[in-house]
DNA sequence: ATCTAAGGGGTAATATATGACTCAAAAGAA
DNA sequence: TTCTTTTGAGTCATATATTACCCCTTAGAT
C-alpha cells in the first residue's frame, strides 16, 4: 500500500496549534474589521466555505488562500518576516559552524578581469 | 461554467512575490543548516518533490507542508507573530470606530447573580 | 418578539496536490 | 578531470482542496 499525504497523519500537536491560533486571530481581524465571511471571502476570490476551513485551522488550506487573507486583512508584510536570513540565528550559527579551519589564498586566473 | 480554484488565476503579485520570498528564505536556512532536500523532506513526511514545490514558491502548497518546514527548521515560533491580536494596528482602530457614540446605563436584570 | 443575515455544515463534481517512480543535469568532493 | 550526490523535472495514480449548491441554526438588529 502506498501511503500517501503522510504529513497530515504526522503533523506535529504544535503546528497543528500553530494553524489553527493563525485561522482564529484571522477570524479575530476579520470581525474588528466588520466584514462579513461572504464579503473577505469575495475580495480572496474562494469560497466562504474556504475562508471558513482557513479561520477553523484546517491544515490543508494552500499558501494561496492564507497569504490572500492576510493580504485582504492588510497583514501581508507580517509574513515577510518569516525566516528571514539575517534573523535567522540557528543558521548563522550553523554557518559559522561550516566555515574552514584555515583559510588558504587561492590562485585566481587573473584573466578574470573585473 | 463554473470557474474553480478562481484564486489561483486571481493572487494578487504581491502575494505571489511574498510567496516565492519565504520559499526561497526556507530554502537559505535549510542550507545554513547542511540539509539535503532529501533528508529535510523525510522529516518533514513529504516528498523531496513537495519540498521543492515549497522553496520555489508554489502557492497551491499547504500550510500543513509550509509549517512542517518551519517547524523543521526550529522557525516555527515566527508564525505566532502573524496576525496577533493584540498588534494590529488597523484592527484596534476599526474596533474603535465601532464603538458607540455614548453610552447609556443599559438596565441589568440583576438576578443574573455573579 | 420578530426578522434578517451570518455562518456552520453536507454533497457532488472537478481541479489540484501529493506520492511514487524515473531520467537527467548540475554541483561538489576527491 | 572523474565520480558521487544533490536536485530539477516529467508522468501517472490517487487523495484532497475547492467550488457551487443546498439546508439550517443562531446572532444581531429593529
Amino acid at each position: 500500500m502506498t501511503q500517501k499525504n503522510r504529513i497530515r497523519k504526522s503533523l506535529p500537536p504544535e503546528a497543528l496549534a500553530i494553524i489553527a491560533q493563525l485561522g482564529s486571530h484571522i477570524k479575530i481581524a476579520r470581525k474588528r474589521r466588520a466584514i462579513t465571511m461572504e464579503e473577505m471571502a469575495s475580495r480572496m476570490f474562494v469560497t466562504r466555505k474556504t475562508l471558513g476551513r482557513l479561520e477553523n485551522g484546517d491544515p490543508g488550506v494552500s499558501l494561496a488562500v492564507f497569504t490572500s487573507a492576510l493580504w485582504v486583512l492588510g497583514l501581508e508584510n507580517q509574513l515577510k518576516e518569516i525566516a528571514l536570513p539575517e534573523q535567522d540565528k540557528i543558521g548563522l550559527y550553523r554557518e559559522q559552524q561550516l566555515l574552514p579551519k584555515r583559510v588558504r589564498s587561492t590562485k585566481i586566473k587573473d584573466d578574470l578581469d573585473f
